[in-house]
DNA sequence: CCCCAGGCGGTTG
DNA sequence: CAACCGCCTGGG
């Protein structure tokens, strides 16, 4: 197990950043969240202005630096990302103000690529206490276990796993008609037609059109694996609760060809935002 | 019982 | 190309 202790930094709050539906792995547990990340548990905290992060295994500063820390986001600047989103979403009831000061804190996790790509998927047409649950059956049946504190916790399946098995095995963990998506996304994935490494240097339209060439990925699964694992901030998730804001609080002014170069993280503090006064 | 949930693919006009 | 429709499944 190691310990690190982050002070002074700003626009960082973790439980906002676990709470805003980004990830599916991660819960509440009494003063922090903490959740599967690669082979470990990871647990976030917040105390005062001191960011606490634990890890199950023992891993080295480098390991931190080079892995945590971009995990987390933390390497982002989020003044410069705050001032070019007032730039293309101010309007005149100034919602993205009020929308940015609820949801300050908010940072796109740069999650693991294949996990946000089988994730998102699943999402579709579904609820999030659901789609956690599909994803805590898949890791207990295909994924690798290890113990910590005593309990047992699985890591995410291994493509090869979710591509070799039967496809009713997929059936039985939850996942529905969606099961056949997973497949599409393995066999891609497997070839190398959908890679990460290709991707990241890919720009973003041609990220969503490689991406959409999977049968199961639409537009809106595309965006957020673009957003979330690629962390390419110009992908714009549209969902109902987003398109719901938009049409509320824009009408029609706002040019969704437009938005700078950040509006996937103005779409996660107007997402939050609306969440946040529904009372959740 | 019906309805919906962070969509998508397929069909139809 | 816009508008529908069915879809696994579990919860309200």
């Amino acid at each position: 197990m190691s310990v690190f202790y982050l002070n002074n930094i700003k626009h960082f709050d973790p439980n906002k950043t676990f709470d805003c539906g980004q990830c599916f792995r991660f819960d509440y547990d009494k003063d922090g969240y903490s959740g599967v990340f690669r082979d470990m548990i990871l647990k976030i905290k917040k105390n005062n202005e001191t960011i606490i992060i634990e890890t199950s295994k023992d891993i080295s500063k480098d390991y931190f630096e080079n892995t945590i820390v971009p995990y987390l986001d933390l390497d982002e600047n989020y003044d410069e990302i705050n001032a070019d989103i007032v730039k293309y979403f101010d309007s005149d009831n100034h919602v993205i103000f009020k929308a940015m000061d609820v949801s300050d804190g908010i940072r796109i996790l740069r999650q693991d690529y294949f996990e946000t790509l089988i994730s998102f998927i699943i999402s579709q047409n579904n609820n999030i206490p659901r789609i956690k649950k599909i994803i805590q059956s898949l890791s207990m049946k295909f994924g690798n276990p290890f113990e910590y504190n005593g309990k047992l916790y699985y890591t995410f399946p291994s493509p090869e796993s979710l591509y070799n098995c039967d496809i009713e095995e997929l059936r039985q963990c939850g996942c529905g008609f969606r099961d056949r998506y997973i497949k599409s996304a393995c066999e891609y994935y497997l070839q190398g037609k959908i890679s990460y490494d290709y991707l990241i240097k890919q720009d973003y339209n041609t990220q969503l059109s490689t991406l959409m060439q999977v049968c199961g990925i639409g537009r809106k699964v595309a965006d957020c694996i673009i957003l979330y694992s690629i962390h390419n901030l110009k992908a714009f998730p549209i969902d109902v609760w987003i398109k719901r804001v938009i049409e509320k609080y824009y009408g029609t002014s706002l040019d969704i060809n437009n938005l700078g170069s950040y509006p996937g993280v103005a779409q996660q503090y107007l997402f939050y935002y609306e969440r946040y006064k529904k009372g959740e």
